[in-house]
DNA sequence: ACAAAAGTGTTCGGAATACACCCATGT
DNA sequence: ACATGGGTGTATTCCGAACACTTTTGT
């Protein structure tokens, strides 16, 4: 059942563009890859691509992701859909876009494969972006810093087990903000979103911290009775 | 410089659908449409339709609003896009969903033009919809909740001045839950976004309540320096 | 001993909540 | 005079913000 369509440069076609967050280096980061066909041959863009005709826009997304990066089962949603009529040279072109948070424990970029070509960047030092790339980077920014006051979705970015400092200076980068240690550890803490393991650091030149687990049990209970965890 | 591509497969095609949400009689409604066409013939539906090739999926969705309800200038957000392939029977259609609050001031059903076939429900007595269209006006509804509690979209649905039990009602309409008036009055005049008109309510019976009117201006002027509104 | 980050409580002010009676008008 | 919704103040509780010192480890 393989069919042959030509349609003109005014019917729209559908892709999907990820605006792909890490936590590296205690940094709030970007990944971003250099497109290697024209348009924008050279320049740096958001890992997405057309849409097949048998899956739904978040499973493009998903596939995306995973053909350009290797990941596979993040933290993804839904964040807003481009359709300037101009904004692909090629012709018209609408793009559903995702925001995902990747936690850098399940990943690495290889050489030899297609993420190869991706890199981390932070917001200050993207370079100039493809397309209306750069919109969709500033509207995913906004969506994260909005979302991660009211959704424990911070987790989402750091490594199973973490200490308190990691998640604070999480939350700093995002935000922008210094926070006051104190009040955001009993936040945390008073959250009961937080399994503290047994297991503390080794081989730091200060005093040890522990180590804790987000539990994602807990907060889907939670939810479940109306609960609404706040920053 | 037209470009013919050939794809091997089906082309999605690109709709918009608006949900379309009134104050109406003291309660939250919501405007449908009966479909003249198949498939649903019959059935109510949200209005929409498919987007033009000039045409942006926001300037799509006013102008669907406009024609089908008569309706300009209203307070329009892009919602969410719904993509599962077989949610069109016609073939694979992605639509990409708004919600508008109009206020009823500026609006009325006309009989003999498109709008004759529109009718306003409450959530309650909604009839069976076409589509995935159940499921569009589920989002809507949890995106109009979250939404009013952070931002004074309420005064959308309210004619340009009202009364504050008016405003009260409507917020208990959309959160579903009873407010303390004192408390309610309060929080919205200590806002400082309410303008106090000197004209009062004439002809009931009983003591006459003072009109405001929303001050937009003032509320843009707060929002540039980092106020935000709340509940 | 020193450097470096972990860990810990209390005070204060402002906001949220709960709550009940008098007022002005039309009938 | 009565019915109807308009309009008002206070006491209490809870939460966010500000703030400094001791502990544990490695070097």
């Amino acid at each position: 059942m393989k069919t042959t369509y030509t349609y003109n440069y005014e019917m729209p076609s559908v892709a999907v563009d990820c605006v792909i967050f890490g936590f590296v280096e205690s940094g709030l980061k970007l990944l971003l890859i250099e497109r290697n066909l024209e348009p924008y041959k050279g320049m740096y863009a958001l890992p997405g691509g057309f849409v097949l005709p048998h899956e739904t826009t978040e499973e493009a997304a998903q596939r995306e992701l995973l053909e350009e990066t290797g990941v596979q089962q993040v933290y993804m949603e839904q964040l807003y859909t481009f359709s300037q009529p101009n904004r692909d040279p090629r012709g018209r072109v609408i793009t559903v876009t995702y925001f995902a948070l990747v936690n850098p424990e399940h990943f690495n970029l290889q050489s030899g494969t297609d993420a190869a070509q991706a890199r981390w960047f932070s917001y200050a030092q993207m370079p100039q972006l493809a397309f209306d790339h750069y919109q969709i980077v500033n509207k995913a920014l906004e969506r994260l810093r909005g979302k991660i006051k009211y959704q424990p979705i911070g987790f989402e970015l750091l490594p199973r087990k973490f200490v308190l400092s990691q998640l604070q200076t999480l939350y700093e980068a995002i935000l922008e903000m210094p926070l006051d240690k104190r009040n955001f550890r009993k936040k945390m803490l008073s959250s009961g979103l937080l399994l503290a393991l047994e297991e503390k650091q080794t081989e730091v030149a200060h005093k040890p911290a522990r180590y804790f687990e987000f539990d994602k049990e807990r907060y889907e209970v939670l939810q479940q009775s109306g609960y609404n965890f706040e920053l």
